[in-house]
DNA sequence: TTAATATTGTGAAGATTTTCACAAACCTAC
DNA sequence: GTAGGTTTGTGAAAATCTTCACAATATTAA
């Protein structure tokens, strides 16, 4: 049962993946799936799939596919989702504003406990709830709230100081927005987001269509 | 010149990241870099920038390494950033509004130049200077407005119909923020941002810490 | 019970990506 | 011009990831 396995960033990118397709069959009533019907719902071949799973263990039955439900239980079980995380918003600017409102966090299990701001005197009434506290009361208020992981939407320039607090404050797990790559200690998981680069990514297919025969 | 090999989907993301770097050290005023000196920014080795760049060709001075000015452009012209790109959003709710008030887009040459919505008469006021216009205008708008790419920020369910719009009008680039795999046809580029994804990466990233030795 | 059919789980093969290591090219100093 | 120090560009090796292909196992039907 236990992985010691490294397991690629791609092949948990895909079982996140899998669990999104297994909850929409789950409400649609279906109770069996094979690989081969998830592979057409995903962007990947049946053989895949199926490698992905058997890295944790065998799922499925042979001749037959995969309990839908058993499936995703599994799947939340592996990414972490059985359970609930709490997490602390840093930057309540116009990013920070949308992911807060968003919801889809919080239906995942990803509960926005506390958030802060360089300026939390700027930042009027309530989000969500919580009022937006200055980020120099970081380490006391993450700790009463015991924040696990902490979503970055700041500029560039706050990264340095702001990066100072949530390492002594020991978090473990970042979703970054700023468009740098963060230096962390040893053991401190980041996750990037930029949308710019996607949108780099685009313009370079487009750029080579052109420029090929 | 030409460049007839597939690019790795990595290869390009690491492309991006490099040219961030170039620019800040531009801003900064320095006038050549060294392979090294960049992988230490990135997350990434020397080898490695320089197998990147010798993709595309030999921008580099042995014993000197690269000017950072040149290099920026040839990244620039290889992302196709050396030109603006005319992009439509589709979809003004919270992620939408964020998207468009962020300005990030704009900075690197992508133009936000039209406004969809499904229900365009929610949509009170002008956003960013444009008004929201309703999704059935989108293949006169787009054609009008020679929009090239789509930024989807739209629900689930709301993705079939858009889809319509979207293909009919001929677009070739998706950045998509809806949590599903888009059906498209042959020839249009999809890049999917869901930053639910990557939480859960962070989640298992965590999971897997805790049930290891 | 047996045959027919479906589908998993997985070694092995194949493909791709990353790292290594070093000759070639360039700069500076004398 | 030569020696000494750098750093690129790139084949080759190593590592990683994906696909193939098929034995093993399950179900259903008769």
């Amino acid at each position: 049962m236990s992985v010691s396995r490294k397991i690629s960033e791609s092949a948990v990118r895909r079982l996140s993946l899998y669990l999104r397709i297994l909850e929409d069959l789950e409400r649609k009533g279906q109770n069996t799936v094979s690989s081969e019907e998830m592979s057409g719902r995903s962007a990947t071949t049946a053989a895949q799939v199926r490698k992905d799973l058997s890295l944790f263990g065998s799922f499925g039955k042979r001749g037959l596919g995969y309990a839908v439900t058993e499936l995703a239980e599994r799947l939340k079980k592996i990414l972490g989702l059985d359970r609930r995380w709490r997490v602390a918003l840093v930057g309540a600017g116009r990013i920070g504003s949308a992911l807060v409102e968003y919801g889809g966090f919080a239906e995942r299990g990803y509960d926005v406990v506390a958030i802060f701001d360089s300026d939390a005197s700027k930042v009027v009434g309530k989000w969500g709830g919580l009022c937006v506290r200055d980020i120099s009361e970081f380490e006391a208020v993450s700790n009463d709230e015991s924040v696990e992981m902490v979503i970055l939407a700041i500029p560039v320039e706050a990264v340095p100081s702001v990066m100072e607090h949530v390492e002594k404050a020991g978090i473990r797990g970042i979703l970054n927005f700023a468009p740098t790559k963060l230096k962390v200690p040893l053991g401190v998981a980041v996750k990037d987001v930029n949308m710019v680069m996607e949108l780099e990514a685009l313009s370079f297919a487009f750029s080579q269509e052109d420029g090929e025969g």
